[in-house]
DNA sequence: CTGTTAGCGCGTTCAC
DNA sequence: GTGAACGCGCTAACAG
């Protein structure tokens, strides 16, 4: 009835051997080496150790082996809507060699993530850090003492997978042009993101291509709210389109818009990044779509080549994306959009 | 230039100790008991151990201590919009005491789960199980062995956490009762679900004290997909309001239904539940809502509570849940909303 | 095919 | 205050 746990120490290799009348090192081999026993002798002690209920000490095997089968994953936040996906195809490869993954939530702070790195490091063969926070002598530090590939950061030299999105923010801008539309404003995210410097990158690079006036608006955290919180900026922009750093952004904008009686894609055009919503909102995001889960394999992937052969090199695996059109973009309305239709 | 990780045999205590001219003995009590050393001594070590980039082994420890700060959280789903800012809040309780977590994701089956447990039980001190799929059987023989928690599920002896949804799922149908629906339709989660087994109940005894008639339509996994291939069913019901398990399931209801021209609110109201949306919808989705974060933290709290003190009992913590009324509940329309206005 | 021996790196009695 | 031994549970040479 009671649960009788945490106490009575769990029954070590040398219960069993006792109890199968074998050595230590037989019971050992039953369990790593099988095909190097006399298969009736592996079932015996297999039976035996299952009834004394023997579980294998993780711990002390990694001591003299120096292989325990972990790894470590760290990203800025579990809870904002890219990483699940990414952190579900990491998992799922891992497993698939029997890895166990550590998670650690860096909380978009360096000073946490070098944090868990250090106390992660020494209990993991490897480690993949998903744009990472830190700085590049510390990722490089770490990169000396354990086997560490990087998804979305591109430092030299060290095994990475990127989200090219510029392909898409291209796609996007082109598209916007293709509509007619000449006035542009970027709603940035983090500074410190890798995605967002490129993202902005590909936006400057954009706005020469389509001959486009391309107008900046800092959103320092990306979520929800930020995006509600910068809309009287693109309002005040004279701008008719608007792309987002991502969805979360692009929806908070979306609404915010609305709730001013400005219609969209009517009056303005609204284009997101990532396409963690889905075709979900109304009206549907148009947004520059990439596979997180396939960068979370991927870099889950690399890592473990990198673990059973020594040898990767500068890898560096770039991912592309591409531009989804659903129904928050349409042709420039005729008229200046800042203020809802027959107001003034 | 070129990393030479993954090579040079990590530092050890010894030879710290060398450099330091101590012994092994004096390294290791300057990391775990440095009150035990003169005040230099202990300064000089860490200096040096920093120097020679000495980090514990916590493989080692753990073999000689039995501790080795790793617990172990799974989940059916990473990306299920429901469980991160869950994990994210077990995963920083956990970090506030200097705790790894492990994370496993079961893929939604019973069988993944426990092989992941299997693989995590000898490296963890405490698992915490959320919403799992597991046999009762299988999760009482694997609390007889470590500390082991549960978030939403229901176990007799078992220290768990439950989001009693039962409070939200009744106030909603008071909520749909006084806006004048008499007909109801719940759209179920996953049979496996507690959280299921336990608003199905709840939508049962709500008929019963408001009155009101409710089908039961099965949508096998929560999601979005799942939403929009019920809506034909909840169209033919002849109700005027829908009760989804969650969210995901609700909008691909709510955009389902608004494609056929049936307008919501307008005609048909739909409540969801979980609230992992917010108010990014449009409309803005009336759910039930509850705090998982504070499931998540609670649980692995009270997982750390056992490995401190092995007395915890048969804890069992409720956390209540609320409605939160934004757009899409109306009074109930005067004429049949089957079809759309001004059809036949 | 199987038993014996010797550590893996660290915490922890003991003496000094 | 500090050093010297032993053992945690297991794998990896060695014999036989």
């Amino acid at each position: 009835m009671a649960d009788k746990n945490t106490d009575r120490p769990a029954p070590t290799m040398a219960d069993v051997a006792r109890a199968a009348d074998v050595s230590k090192s037989t019971v050992s081999r039953a369990f790593t080496q099988p095909n190097m026993l006399g298969v009736e002798t592996v079932d015996r002690i297999l039976e035996v150790a299952r009834l004394v209920g023997y579980v294998p000490n993780h711990a002390a095997r990694a001591l003299s082996t120096g292989r325990h089968g972990n790894v470590a994953l760290v990203v800025p936040d579990v809870a904002n809507p890219f990483f699940p996906p990414l952190i579900r195809a990491a998992q799922m490869e891992a497993d698939r060699s029997n890895f166990c993954v550590f998670l650690g939530n860096s909380d978009e702070s360096w000073r946490q993530e070098d944090k868990l790195v250090e106390r992660f490091v020494s209990q993991v063969e490897g480690l993949a850090l998903v744009a990472s926070r830190l700085s590049e002598e510390r990722i490089r530090h770490h990169a000396a003492k354990r086997p560490l590939v990087l998804i979305n950061r591109d430092i030299r030299g060290i095994p990475r997978v990127l989200i090219d999105s510029s392909i898409g923010v291209n796609d996007a801008m082109a598209h916007l042009a293709d509509l007619g539309h000449e006035r542009l404003v970027y709603v940035s995210g983090p500074a410190s993101s890798w995605a967002n410097q490129q993202r902005r990158a590909a936006v400057r690079s954009g706005a020469k291509a389509y001959h486009m006036e391309v107008t900046i608006v800092a959103a320092k955290v990306p979520s929800y709210e930020s995006g509600r919180a910068v809309v009287p900026d693109i309002l005040a922009s004279n701008a008719t389109a608007v792309l987002a750093f991502d969805d979360l952004t692009a929806q908070g904008i979306m609404t915010g818009i609305a709730d001013r009686g400005v219609s969209v894609p009517g009056q303005i055009s609204i284009v997101g990044c990532d396409d963690v919503l889905g075709a979900a909102t109304y009206p549907s995001l148009t947004t520059v779509s990439n596979r997180s889960d396939e960068a979370g394999r991927a870099g889950m992937s690399l890592l473990l080549d990198m673990l059973n052969s020594r040898a990767v090199g500068d890898a560096c695996l770039v991912l592309d994306t591409h531009l989804v059109v659903r129904n928050t973009t349409a042709p420039k309305p005729n008229r200046a959009p800042r203020r809802p239709a027959g107001a003034d």
